[in-house]
DNA sequence: ACGATGATGAAC
DNA sequence: TTCATCATCGTA
């Protein structure tokens, strides 16, 4: 089985596609033992200016302007001053969407959860260094597909965690995508 | 249920 | 320059 590296063109499309599409895919990490790679089991997406609960929302600023780029960079944030959110950005240049990956599962011997995005950065040792990189071999963090096969009966839409400020209108939105199990 | 903890952005 | 806000987690 072949492990291909994904192509920023796998992000430079509709946003709630590529989140979708992202669930059973790795992220893999250069690491000076070698590489360390996890299947992405829980994302959410953050899609357009008019998204309320995106960072997007007010307008360009410093922070944001990844977001506003082409898909295929790392927006990396840090959240209630103790967490780096480690966030894909989407769509084309000038349209703010990004991915948020807050779940993955660590395959092989040593069996283990990252259920939740500051368990996430802090086992692979994520921080803002990525932030407006490429997603290629070049930053040391990237994304690849396995050949893990994914059903989509076991594909679970939910609502977005912890965006109740953005209002009724986007907690509705089924804007969270989680893998339930494997095939 | 709650507090830790710091960058961010908007108001002043 | 100051202040409220926050896409969380571990301990109770």
């Amino acid at each position: 089985m072949k492990n291909i590296v994904l192509k920023k063109t796998f992000f430079q499309r509709p946003t709630l596609e590529a989140a979708e599409d992202l669930l059973g895919k790795f992220l893999v990490k250069k690491t000076e033992q070698g590489e360390v790679a996890v299947m992405i089991t829980e994302v959410e997406a953050y899609d357009g200016p008019k998204d309320k609960a995106s960072h997007a929302s007010c307008g360009l600023t410093d922070r944001n302007a990844i977001m506003f780029g082409e898909g295929g960079y790392f927006y990396v944030y840090l959240c209630y001053g103790m967490y780096e959110m480690l966030n894909i950005v989407t769509g084309q240049k000038n349209y703010p969407a990004a991915i948020l990956l807050r779940g993955a599962e660590i395959l092989g011997e040593e069996e283990k959860r990252l259920n939740g995005p500051g368990k996430l950065t802090k086992f692979l040792n994520i921080n803002r260094a990525v932030n407006k990189k490429l997603a290629d071999k070049i930053t040391g963090l990237w994304f690849e597909d396995r050949g893990v096969k994914i059903s989509p009966k076991y594909i679970e839409r939910t609502s977005r965690i912890g965006v109740a400020y953005a209002g009724p209108i986007w907690l509705k939105k089924k804007y969270r995508f989680v893998l339930t199990k494997l095939e």
